[in-house]
Order: structure tokens, then sequence, then C-alpha cells
RNA sequence: GUGAGCGUAGCUCAGCGGCAGAGCAUCGGACUGUGGCUCCGAGGGUCGGGGGUUCAAAUCCCCUCGCUCACCCCA
């Protein structure tokens, strides 16, 4: 008998079904389009990485690290392990979860992390870094400018814009020089792609977070001021005071807002070179025509973030507004083993993306998917051959065509095609086969021409564009 | 991990103690070489799952699972 179960998609992850993937495909391109136009170049990363490279880098602290990875051991490898304790003479029991009340849960993760540890990436840039480092990319001219895109794993609970398996786009560049105006230009390429894609309503807000030298007096001075008004605070922020003064910032809490405005900022305490920077880096902005909101409260959440930080977000979006963020992160190189190395970068949210040009409605699926050019309408097995004779010549140039596999009613036939959103039916029967040319019925106006075979696909692509019909008619902004 | 809302056909939902429903979608027919319109018909259900109350439960109660949104944090 067979089972019933229906299997589903997991938690916080999702399938994306045409036509919708035509618009994550549009914008895929057209990222890489504008991307390539700077001259980044794309990395092609693994999807899981030794567990200790984020921990090192993302941070132990954060959110992401300590309770947000999905990592695991590869089962062979430590059955391997097991058998090699054993051989030791060490009690087999001792490693079995719930077998002893002496063998804690940490027990047992110190007992596997032994063994290799791998971790579905939560971001890239650490695998950039790693990559850069491993294969010798300092030695290359000039700066480093990478991009990649992919899915990233994060164990959180989903909700609006937020996924387990979420897609980023996002470009990094290494190399020599800090200068403020890499950190601009890679901040206009970003203007750049909301305008190709037709985006309106967005806010890019800049901030600098400081380096190691001003950074730890301005959270110790933080932390005290925080500290007077800890009894006017909610559990969370009482908690970060100690933890993590800065995360204060992110509090949602509508009581605590009026305190976090008149806390200290943090670019009122910045060491001379990093004020410098942060100047210097506003008036590159401003040389670029970029509005942007010095906030002060933007300070991000992974460890490796220095000076620079910035983010893009959306009124169109719920609670998850971001639609990109990145910053500076000098030390990160260095503190992976690499050569002392500058670098900065961003990553932005495609999920995010998708939604927010969904519902500025100047680019859809339907606009930049490929269109079914013609739909064969044959009838007779001796019209058959001839089908798939023009099936091939017309695919051969470019267009799309759709042959059905079993002899149509041509009634059915010609209303299939139409709510297949044909824009043409080429009908093949005993007529076309006895006089050699073909009935091409145009579906938006009814009209029908007979054409010769040789003449079918030139006049089917000079009657219409092929592809993004709409967003030619749509004015440029 | 916490809170709230919601689970009935592929989709959107109605029904809220008494035979499991509608619209849309799908398939077939009217209609044998000309689409859209119209009409007729068909298929499709563990009413999320389990337990309880009752002569009788989609409906009332309890538990559980799932989804959504929000918190935390982030793209």
């Amino acid at each position: 008998m067979p089972d019933k179960r229906k299997f589903h998609t997991v938690r916080g992850v999702r399938d994306i079904l045409p036509p919708d993937s035509s618009l994550w495909n549009w914008f895929e391109a057209t990222a890489r389009d504008v991307l390539e136009s700077f001259n980044f170049r794309e990395i092609r990363l693994p999807i899981f990485e030794e567990t200790e490279l984020f921990a090192r880098s993302v941070g132990l602290e954060t959110d992401i690290v300590s309770k947000e990875m999905y990592t695991f051991h590869d089962p062979l490898d430590v059955e391997q392990a097991i058998k090699s304790v054993l051989g030791h003479g060490l009690d087999p029991t001792k490693v079995h979860l719930g077998s002893d009340a002496s063998t804690s849960t940490s027990q047992i993760w110190d007992f596997l992390n032994k063994f290799e540890s791998l971790t579905l990436r939560p971001e890239a840039t650490a695998s950039v870094a790693r990559a850069y480092i491993e294969n010798g990319m300092h030695t290359q001219p000039g700066l480093v400018k990478l991009y990649y895109a992919g899915p990233m794993f994060r164990r959180e609970r989903p909700q609006k814009g937020r996924y387990r398996q979420f897609y980023q786009i996002g470009a990094e560049v290494l190399g020599t020089s800090d200068h403020p105006a890499i950190d601009a230009e890679l901040i206009e390429m970003l203007t750049v792609l909301l305008e190709r894609c037709k985006l309106g309503n967005w806010t890019l807000l800049v901030n600098s977070i400081g380096d190691p030298n001003c950074r730890p007096a301005y959270v110790e001075l933080l932390r005290e001021e925080l500290r007077k008004v800890k009894d006017q605070l909610g559990q969370d922020s009482q908690r970060r005071v100690e933890t993590n003064p800065l995360r204060v910032f992110d509090s949602k809490v509508p009581e605590e807002q009026a305190l976090i405005t008149n806390l200290p900022k943090i670019t009122d305490h910045l060491c001379d070179a990093c004020r410098q920077h942060f100047d210097d880096l506003r008036r590159q902005l401003d040389l670029r025509s970029i509005p942007y909101t010095h906030e002060p409260r933007l300070v991000r959440g992974l460890d490796y973030y220095m000076r620079t930080t910035f983010e893009i977000t959306s009124t169109h979006l719920g609670a998850q507004n971001a639609l990109a963020g990145g910053g500076r992160y000098d030390g990160l190189v260095e503190m992976l083993g690499g050569p002392p190395t500058k670098g900065i970068g961003f990553a932005l949210g495609e999920d995010r993306f998708i939604e927010v040009i969904q519902a500025a409605g100047q680019i859809s699926a339907s606009s930049v998917g490929r269109p079914l050019d013609a739909f064969i309408v044959w009838m007779g097995a001796e019209s058959y051959p001839a089908a798939t004779r023009l099936a091939r010549r017309l695919r051969g140039d470019g267009l799309c065509v759709e042959l059905p596999a079993e002899e149509p009613k041509l009634r059915k036939a010609l209303s299939l095609a139409e709510r297949l959103g044909a824009r043409f039916a080429i009908i093949i029967g005993e007529n076309e086969i006895k006089t050699g040319v073909f009935a091409v019925k145009r579906f938006a106006d009814g009209k029908q021409e007979n054409l010769a075979e040789a003449d079918v696909a030139s006049f089917l692509r000079t009657s219409a564009p092929v592809a993004n019909e709409a967003e030619a008619k749509t004015p440029q902004t």
C-alpha cells in the first residue's frame, strides 16, 4: 500500500516557481551586469566551510554563531573517531547521549568538536577572506574586487523577509588601500543597482564605528552612561549593557527610544584617523550626489566590522527592512592568518529585493520573462515531420516554441496556446502540407498569414520584439 | 527561544452541533480545420493530527503539529 505521506519543505525554506523565477533570473543578471561594470568579478565559493572559519571571523558572541548555524560532522568521520576512542579502551557509553547522567550535552559537543566540524555558510565574507588568503590573491595587481551570489543558511525563526535558506549577492574589495573613495564607490554601485530595479523608496544610512584604537574607550563610556539609566531599560537592553552595549542601539522598545537618542554618539568619540576617514567618506558621497543619512545608531552586528558601516532600508518591507548592509573590515584577513589587508564589502538580500521590486510594480516577472513565441498545431500524422522540422528551425533561430507531442484538436490546441501566452500559433495540416505554406496566426489581433517555412522565423521576430516588451515601454526614470 | 493570529479542494474562502460547500483553476463535452465568450458535466477532501464531550463534531473542550506575523538578531 502506498504511503500517503505528503512531503513538504522544512521550516523557513521555500520553492521559487515560475513565473517568479524569471524575476529572480532577471535580478541576478542585472546585478551581475552592474557589478561587472564596476570591474568586479565573480568568485564561486563552497556552500559549507569549517565551522571554525565562521566562529573566528563573524564572532563567537554573535547570534549567528552562537545559535543560528547549521553545523554538522561528517558521520563517517565521527564513526571513525569513535572507533579510535574505543581502541584506546575508553568506555563507549560515556559518549552516548542520555546513557549516563554524568555525560552532559556540552561534554558530547566537546567530544564531537575534536573532529572536523562543518557549517552551512551563514554569510560569505569569511569565505572570501579565506579564499583570498588561500589563493595568494594579495599578489594580484591592484585591488581585488570580487562578487558572489548564492544561498546562505541561518537557523532563525522565519518571518516576512527572513528565511532559513536565503539568497545574497555580495561584493568585496580587498587590498592595501582603505581610501574612502573605495567605500563610496561601493555604495554608489548599490545605488546604480537600485535605479536599474526602478526602486525609489529606499534610504542610505551611514555611520562609522571607529577602530580598535578608539572604540573600546567609547564602549566603556557608553556602558557607564547606560548603567546610570539601567532601571529604565527593558530586560534585553539591561543584559546588553554588560555583554555588548552597542547593541542597545538596535532596541525597538518605544519607551527606550528617548533614552537612546540622548546617549553619547560614537561619531563624537572617534580618533583623529577614523574621524578623518568618516569625513572624507561623506565628501566622497556628496561628490557622487548620493543622498544619505548619518545614523549614529547604526552599529552592525558582526565582529569584523570597523569604521564605515552602511545600510540600505526600504519602506516597502515589513519589520525586516534592510535591503543591503555592509562595512569595512580591515583586520579580518590578518586575523584569519593572511597578510595585513584592508577590506570592505556589502551583502544584499535577494529575497527582499525581489519583494520590493514586486511591490514597486515597475518590473514584473511577465515583463522580463521569456515569452512563448510560437505554438505549433499539427494535424494528421503526415504533418508531424514537418512540424518537428519547423520547431527545430525556429528554436535554432532563438525563438521559444511549443510543439505538442500528441495530435491535438484544432480548437483545443488554439485554446491551450492562448492560455499558455503564445504570441503565435502555426497551423500545419493537410492543406499546408499540400501547398507548402503554413498558416501563422497572431493572438494579439487574430490576424492570420500564409508563409513559407523559410519566412516564418523572420516574421515572428520582426512582428514583435522577443523579450522585455513591457520594460521597453516603461519610461526611464 | 518568546508572544499573538490562523489551519476546510490546487488557490481564495464560506459553513461554527444534524448528508462536506462556493468562486476561481484543472479535465471532458456542446464545438469533426480556427483561440478569447457562453452553457453542461466530471474529477479533486484524513475539514492539520490525536484524544474528550454528545444520539450526532469541520463546528464545543483539551493536547499536539504546522503556517503566518512580531520580538531577539540580521540580508
